[in-house]
DNA sequence: GAAATATGTTAGTCTTGCTTAACTTTGTTA
DNA sequence: TAACAAAGTTAAGCAAGACTAACATATTTC
């Protein structure tokens, strides 16, 4: 078997996560930028990639930049994909502010089941669906009843 | 002012949460009740109990019976309100099993923001009352979009 | 290329929340 | 009422994750 059931904690997918989109961002991640973006001092950085090497998450060699194993690319693309689903469902849906759909998002990303999230991701790909093609009457409803535009 | 923003953990909203369930059920509530629902031992819900009535969330006199104070009632419903709209939301909306409801609904019940989750819950509200009124063409598609039935 | 600055790591501490083992108190029952 | 069982508490320890202070390595810059 390629991957054992890694059952990460919702932190380390966090760091995880930040990894990936700073690589996406700068091409390459280091410690300063990770400490950056999370508001966590860089000792706190430094265990973590330690607790993030030994699983084969990450390769980081001492004093240099970090990158994702494959396997760590993997979890983080998942736990992405989950974050933009559910900041989408808050943002075009629920029309939560950006700011509290981001935070939601972040904070829920780690503790959906698979079952659930899948199923909302079908709700927010139907919905995005019709929503697109002239809205018709129910979402607008919808929408008001929501208050979104409040 | 009555009610000075107590920030709690999501751990200590869960055995606000649970001691509600067992007075509910059972009148009284036991060190022993808490530590059978919530799988963990008893020292661990004598620890809890010690923080709750710290911050005055909880009357418990050493060898007696918990009870929740006023203030402690009122976080409490306000968690068990969100649990139950975020199960009635993964049941009836998503149609999600009712195991992974109530898990994912436990989870994330202390995590969504005001604003998300009043907007969920007028979501809930507004899809359960047409769902009520025989049920409209869209929402029997959104259910067999999601796979409800499957 | 040496000094200054930026970045990274180590060591030690704190908090939260859990555990086990041992002890105390309460309740039951013969 | 004495003894046993059930429930609660204390003490000690572990693990995750964060912090500060101090030290080590890289990178700039003059």
């Amino acid at each position: 078997m390629a991957s054992q059931k890694h059952k990460l904690s919702a932190n380390m997918e966090d760091y995880l996560e930040v990894i990936a989109m700073l690589k996406d961002e700068k091409g390459v991640v280091r410690v300063k930028d990770i400490s950056d973006r999370m508001n966590v001092k860089k000792p706190s950085v430094t265990a973590a990639m330690n607790s993030l090497a030994s699983k084969g998450l990450i390769e980081h060699e001492r004093y240099g930049y970090i990158d994702l194993s494959v396997e760590g690319e993997k979890l983080a693309r998942e736990v992405k994909e989950r974050h933009d689903m559910l900041t989408r469902f808050f943002m075009d849906i629920l029309g939560v502010s950006e700011n509290s759909a981001e935070t939601d998002a972040c904070k829920i990303e780690h503790s959906l089941s698979k079952e659930t999230s899948e199923k909302l991701m079908h709700l927010v790909e139907y919905l995005e669906m019709h929503a697109g093609e002239r809205p018709p009457q129910w979402l607008k409803n919808l929408n008001e009843y929501i208050g979104k535009n409040k």
